[in-house]
DNA sequence: CCAATTGCGTACCGATCGATCCACAACTGC
DNA sequence: GCAGTTGTGGATCGATCGGTACGCAATTGG
């Protein structure tokens, strides 16, 4: 079930699988996830609810492989963003990326887990732990890059990667509510510059730190 | 129909309207507009659908007054932020007002307009047009606030109003997003406090300003 | 040609969606 | 008490949701 794959027996599959799930894709990143419908996706897919369901499991299975689609196309920036050789570059590199990835011509604007994270009752649980598990990943990847800079010298020994990298994505999730509302490419560049401008941000975590004396946090 | 009075003659109502409009604001920043059933929001107003319906009409007129709702109350920070004295105050009064509006205790996390907006086929079409629009009002009174910072001399001349607008936004929206999946208070009050610590942004537009070139995306 | 296997189209399933109908309850004014 | 008006609860509406049963089409292996 989990494969896709076309048997070498009996009646060949009349549609192409993956641009199948591409136009899924498309359909999710429009719609989010309860916003896309049956009619919706098999509408855009080109193809029948029965062969939707034979092919891709159900409409949640679709959506696991539309996103893991999505992961490694179009949202595929925080991967490149981490190998880059300073942290500047990896914030840099990741939030060109969030730019570009939010406001690809020919696709919709913003992002897909976005879309697809922010609603439903308790029916939609599942599709959120999906994307939870995404974002983790991701700022994990930040994470412990940023750890490494921090080792290396290339950030200064206070700064916190845990909280350096909330402040990157909270800009990356920023310029995606701003594509999906109609924000301009080259506006987002254009502030995605103005943070970049002011590298390594001012983030001090004020608690507690190291062992040695140091100032205490105010009471 | 637009009111919500209760009439004079007649049997009188069983419950609260304010009040149930307060929980019906909770479920639909909680779960969004279509994330919000009907039982949903009865069940937490603790009325029947047909009170519902008599009282405030349908779901599209009752998410309307309780966006009204949020907006004069847990979102108003935005009014707030405008009558600073200066621009840096506007922009440090928007963004911790958004902070702490995403992070208010007792109540969802993040923001009712993002959670509500971000989704549907074309029936919530209206839906986030009301959004919209609610958004575009924010959008214009920073722009005017700063505008007249620029006039002033508060802000560089060289300043777009409208890019440092939709700068500050972003930021806010991201906070919300952040918010939203989890972050605590205490970080997004560090991370905001380190975005306006390099204030002015270096928002510079590359090239002339065409002065009525098209029209512009909603921010 | 004949099974066996697999894709596909139609029609349908129970559940839930927002919304409404209608009889009755509860109140005011007379 | 009675007429008029308005709120409430239960039953129900048509539409749509995700998902499925079934019969036919199209292919492979003999």
């Amino acid at each position: 079930m989990n494969i896709q794959k076309s048997a070498s027996v009996g009646r060949p599959r009349g549609f192409d699988a993956d641009e199948a799930l591409e136009k899924a894709m498309r359909v999710f990143w429009q719609n989010g996830y309860e916003g896309a419908s049956l009619p919706d996706l098999t509408g855009a897919m080109g193809i029948s609810r029965t062969s939707m369901y034979a092919t891709f499991g159900n409409k949640e299975e679709l959506f696991r492989k539309a996103l893991a689609r999505y992961a490694d196309g179009p949202a595929s920036y925080g991967a490149e963003a981490v190998v880059e050789p300073t942290a500047r570059g990896v914030a840099t590199v990741f939030l060109h990326g969030a730019v570009r990835s939010a406001t690809l011509p020919g696709y919709p604007t913003g992002c897909l887990s976005l879309r697809a994270s922010l609603i439903g009752g308790e029916d939609g649980q599942v599709i959120r732990g999906l994307l939870a598990d995404w974002r983790d990943e991701t700022s994990a990847m930040l994470r412990k890059r940023f750890q490494r800079a921090v080792d290396e010298g290339d950030l200064p020994a206070e700064t916190d990667p845990a909280l350096l990298t909330r402040y990157v994505m909270t800009i990356g999730n920023g310029v995606a509510v701003q594509a999906a509302a109609g924000a301009p490419r080259d506006e987002l560049e254009l502030i995605t510059d103005a943070v970049l401008q002011s590298w390594p941000p001012a983030l001090a975590r004020p608690q507690r730190r190291t062992v040695t004396s140091g100032r205490r946090a105010r009471v």
